[in-house]
DNA sequence: AGCACGCCGACT
DNA sequence: GTCGGCGTGCTC
């Protein structure tokens, strides 16, 4: 008989095996990878083939095996390497299988997606102008049927032929109605934007480098460090050539969802085959476009983390772009995966080169190579030797004492007032949303907090406190909910306030705010950046996404406010992102002809973070931080675990956390392997979640395969109270 | 996820 | 006495 192993998709920790059943006669094709349909229980669930082997009739299993009840699609769904790579990030990160095989699945669930089907119009067969001496209409059809070969209903729309005179020539044979797939491709407006100049040295180098590995098709890590503006898209397309050149294909990751518009241009500009994924695609665009990557149309695919999980096969080249961004983690859903780390082993499964770029490395790639583990390639100058901006650092302190109670300092408002004059563009960045930041009462200090996560909230302008982490809306109270106080104080500024101090400062100028609140769907950001790109507006101001990917040329000043904002938080990688935001942001100016003049405004001006950032320079800051990780034993010295407990009861959530950080010390002091530390439980940042309470433990260890084994053993992942988080992005 | 089994509080 | 609350455990 013909047994088969399943994985039924059913969204549970506590399912983290596969289930065997019986393959019937009826379905003795089946091989791994296929979808099926399978009696679970009381019920019937989609489930995905594993592995099929044949067995002797006489064996005997501890249960009664069920069959098998049928199958979903018409071939096999996953392919090989799309199940290893499920494999290994369902083992890496102790999640069900089920959840990272549905991430190669346009949609969690196995639901027949509706394919769209247009019709086409074609001549049928030979006409003679003669006979239609009275139908001019149905003539002038014909014509231009026999010119262009066919029409699409919407082209007939267009040229205004109507219904009636389609049907007389249908019926009269003389044209048919073809039907085709027709697939939803929302970037198909997009347009290439061609940029060429001849290559730099750097840039040349870098290619070379990884040409090696490519011809060779031999798996290696790359780390593309480059400053702003040094052309790093430039070295991705060449590198997407060769390897197309090699018939392999090719996965370029960014960051977010907004930048996949500006990449596609891009490369749009040198391939006709590039397809675009994304969580924000519906899934009816998501299932045609890997319908169009299973069939070998793509050779490209351009998008957000979820692009790794396509039906891809024969990948040559993997890039993460940005590769610093903490947007590669998900961090809302299981699995809870980086996706630098999971493109480095989906191109170890393709025998791929992979090639991480910033201008800002994170400092685990940076640490990497200069441990061997990736290949640095280098490119320290702009291209066409563009300088890098001039960085003023303005103490607010300063501002506060010489009377300016404003968020703007003067510096600023001077730069501001001459980048206009001249006809040019400026940026700024405040990373704060909304009107005020905080609202407090004024008599006991009491900060009004989510009623949901218990996080501060932020006051808008339409008059409401939303909270920034769960979408969650109230009305501002009148009076403290705590002591009853009428002075409630709205306090900090956020982009909307600073929108009315602009436009109070700068009354002249056409100010465009770009954050999450103004930029709805899919293309509300490019829509904004088309718009400030096109002059239509002199200052673009925002919070960070003013400062990612892209390329106006009209802009010449950059403001940073509140920049040390982020070293406030009790984050080990607050430094790093204040770096990063600063040396981002400073390296929108002056990307043009025209030089940059950049003005970051902090309070702690003597921040390393901040001195290295207005100085631009990575191995300064690199080399003042990472003494700092190696002795308070922090990534990359560690890999962090951190894991949540989860109860109605408080006590219950904290003594269960309790109980697993003894039976870890008692393990390593019985089996030490490396470094290995422990901390807590203490209350999570959102220590209590819907009234459930959230108590925090925190692994940092040299081996990571030990501390997996020792949760694993406590069966921490199955259980559906605890969140085990592998490379957490925070401590708490 | 569903569904059943099982052990404690408020009802005809 | 039982109806039903949802905690716990199982599904090839």
């Amino acid at each position: 008989m013909v047994i088969a192993e399943v994985c039924v998709n059913v969204a549970a920790n506590s399912i983290n095996k596969n289930f065997t059943y019986l393959v019937p006669e009826s379905l003795k094709f089946l091989t791994a990878g296929w979808r099926v349909i399978v009696p679970f229980g009381k019920v019937k669930v989609d489930g995905f083939v594993m592995s099929v082997r044949e067995v002797d009739d006489a064996t005997k299993f501890e249960f009664a095996l069920k069959k098998i009840f049928d199958v979903i699609d018409e071939e096999p769904w996953f392919t090989s390497s799309m199940m290893g790579a499920a494999r290994w990030m369902s083992e890496f990160y102790l999640c069900p299988l089920s959840k990272t095989m549905t991430l190669f699945m346009p949609g969690s669930k196995c639901k027949k997606i509706s394919v769209r089907y247009e019709k086409f119009l074609r001549l049928a067969k030979k006409f003679d102008e003669k006979n239609f001496k009275k139908a001019p209409a149905q003539l002038k059809l014909l014509k231009l049927l026999a010119e262009v070969s066919e029409l699409s209903a919407s082209e007939l729309k267009e040229r205004k032929i109507s219904a009636k005179t389609i049907k007389a020539l249908v019926e009269a044979g003389f044209v048919k109605v073809v039907q085709r797939r027709n697939f939803r491709d929302s970037y198909s407006k997009i347009k290439p934007v061609p940029k060429s100049f001849e290559l730099t040295v750097e840039q040349v180098a870098a290619i070379e480098a990884v040409k090696k590995f490519l011809t060779a098709g031999k798996f290696k890590g790359f780390l593309l460090h480059g400053v702003t503006s040094s052309g790093k898209t430039q070295v991705y397309i060449e590198l997407a050539k060769i390897t197309r050149q090699l018939s392999r294909r090719v996965i370029i990751l960014v960051p977010e969802i907004a930048l996949t518009g500006q990449a596609v241009e891009n490369f749009k500009a040198h391939f006709e085959d590039v397809a675009v994924i994304h969580s924000r695609l519906s899934i009816g665009e998501r299932s045609d476009t890997f319908h169009k990557i299973r069939n070998g149309e793509v050779g490209i695919v351009i998008g957000a983390r979820s692009a790794l999980f396509t039906p891809i096969d024969n990948v040559g080249l993997i890039v993460v772009d940005e590769e610093q961004d903490n947007s590669y983690k998900q961090n809302t859903k299981l699995p809870y995966y980086h996706a630098r780390i999971v493109a480095e082993e989906l191109a170890k499964f393709h025998n791929a080169a992979i090639v991480f770029g910033s201008a800002t490395p994170s400092l685990e790639n940076f640490y990497r190579a200069e441990q061997g583990e990736l290949i640095p390639l280098k490119m320290p100058r702009r291209v066409l030797n563009n300088p890098l901006p001039q960085v003023e650092c303005v103490d607010m302190r300063g501002e506060l004492q010489a009377g300016n109670r404003s968020v703007l300092s003067r510096a600023l408002i001077e730069m501001l007032k001459k980048t206009l004059a001249e006809g040019q563009q400026a940026i700024l960045l405040l990373n704060r949303r909304g009107w005020s930041t905080v609202v407090m009462c004024r008599s006991c200090g009491e900060v009004i907090k989510c009623p949901d996560c218990g996080l501060p909230m932020t006051y808008h302008a339409d008059g409401k406190l939303r909270c920034h982490h769960c979408e969650i809306e109230i009305i501002p109270p009148r009076i403290c909910p705590k002591c009853g106080s009428r002075h409630i104080k709205f306090l900090g500024t956020g982009t909307e306030k600073l929108e009315l101090m602009l436009k109070n400062s700068l009354p002249k100028a056409k100010v465009l705010r770009m954050d999450r609140d103004s930029t709805g769907g899919k293309f509300g950001h490019k829509k904004i950046l088309d718009a400030f790109a096109a002059h239509e507006y002199d200052i673009l101001f925002g919070t960070q996404m003013v400062a990612k990917g892209h390329d106006i040329s009209g802009v010449t000043a950059v403001g940073v406010l509140n920049a040390d904002a982020a070293l406030s938080f009790s984050n080990f990688r607050a430094a790093e992102t204040c770096f990063e935001l600063i040396t981002q942001a400073a390296g929108r100016a002056g990307r043009a002809d025209l030089p940059g003049k950049v003005i970051v405004q902090a309070y702690d001006v003597n921040a390393s973070a901040i001195r290295c950032g207005c100085e631009q320079n990575y191995e300064k800051f690199y080399l003042n931080e990472i003494p700092n990780r190696e002795e308070i034993f922090f990534p990359p010295f560690c890999r962090m675990v951190k894991l949540i407990f989860m109860h109605k009861n408080e006590d219950k959530a904290k003594n269960f956390a309790k109980e697993i950080r003894d039976a870890f010390k008692e393990e390593i002091a019985k089996n030490p392997s490396g470094r290995q530390e422990i901390f807590g439980p203490i209350p999570a940042a959102i220590a209590n979640l819907r009234g459930i309470y959230r108590f925090v433990l925190l692994i940092k260890s040299e081996n990571l395969s030990a501390v997996r084994k020792f949760l694993q053993a406590h069966n921490l992942h199955k259980r559906n109270d605890v969140i085990i988080d592998i490379d957490p992005l925070n401590t708490d």
